[in-house]
DNA sequence: GGTGCGACCTGTAGCGACTACAGATGCAAG
DNA sequence: CTTGCATCTGTAGTCGCTACAGGTCGCACC
């Protein structure tokens, strides 16, 4: 019974967890949303991991810091495994994204712009009424 | 029956929504969560707004667009409601929030100058392979 | 008096990307 | 044998909506 062949190299998620900086629970979950292929199970039923698996993971971890959505990370993963004729698509994912990060930092930066104001008119002290709540309730503006 | 005293005023949830900007879907959402109080129904069970209401939803839609969360929305409301003794409260939800804001946009600046490398990278040609799935992969970093 | 239309009603399920349990095993050491 | 950690499965919760399905209300028009 126990004599399949285990690749002395093969890990249990607890291991690729560590390595890879992924959460044990985020590897399940992306192994049933097929992001992951299921691994081999070793005796008791546990996952074993290959090389293989930790590059994807590593791949996958590095893509969502960059602030790929799962949905595009699936895209650079099925370009990533064919051939390098894909190289312009790859390139217009990123394109895109990197767009969607520039319009998000704007945004942000008009909020602080606005939040920097109403917090500052506050700290100047000598209130009568409270100029944040009076701001947000936009009698001005 | 219909001796009801409707105020004039009243307005149905389409003509709130005209004037805050807030959907009616999200409008009804907010009663149900707490965040606006349940208004009074009008002959057919329609919902009838007072100017009251009105303010708190643009409240609402003004403290949101700042980013507020709705926790955080609700916790200004109830500041706003009170006298004005807690103004230092509102400073420190608000103060808080900027430096949440500020951390944002320091994280996507990041994320912007990695993606802008790695773009341009790809975009000066004559590739062997394609070097975002490489940057991804990570054999360097 | 019927019929159509649009605005409204309730209630529930779905999104994205996890995270947090509960309750059952496996496996090695003391 | 027991303790204790790692793993297993499955389900529900998070946030802030959004999108239905299937019913009702009120008014205009013929």
């Amino acid at each position: 019974m126990t004599l399949a062949i285990t690749d002395p190299r093969a890990m249990q998620i607890g291991a690729v967890a560590a390595r890879t900086g992924v959460h044990i629970e985020t590897i399940r979950y992306y192994e049933r949303i097929g992001i992951l292929p299921e691994p081999s199970r070793g005796m008791g039923g546990h996952r074993l991991y290959t090389r293989a698996h930790e590059q994807r993971l590593s791949f996958v971890r590095r893509s969502r810091e960059l602030g790929f959505s799962l949905s595009e990370v699936r895209a650079l993963l099925a370009l990533a495994e064919g051939d390098n004729r894909n190289c312009g698509e790859v390139y217009t994912i990123a394109a895109k994204h990197l767009d969607e990060v520039r319009q998000k930092i704007a945004d942000l930066c008009r909020m602080e712009r606005v939040l920097q104001d109403v917090a500052a008119q506050c700290s100047q002290g000598a209130v009568p009424h409270c100029p944040i709540i009076e701001a947000l309730s936009g009698t001005s503006t």
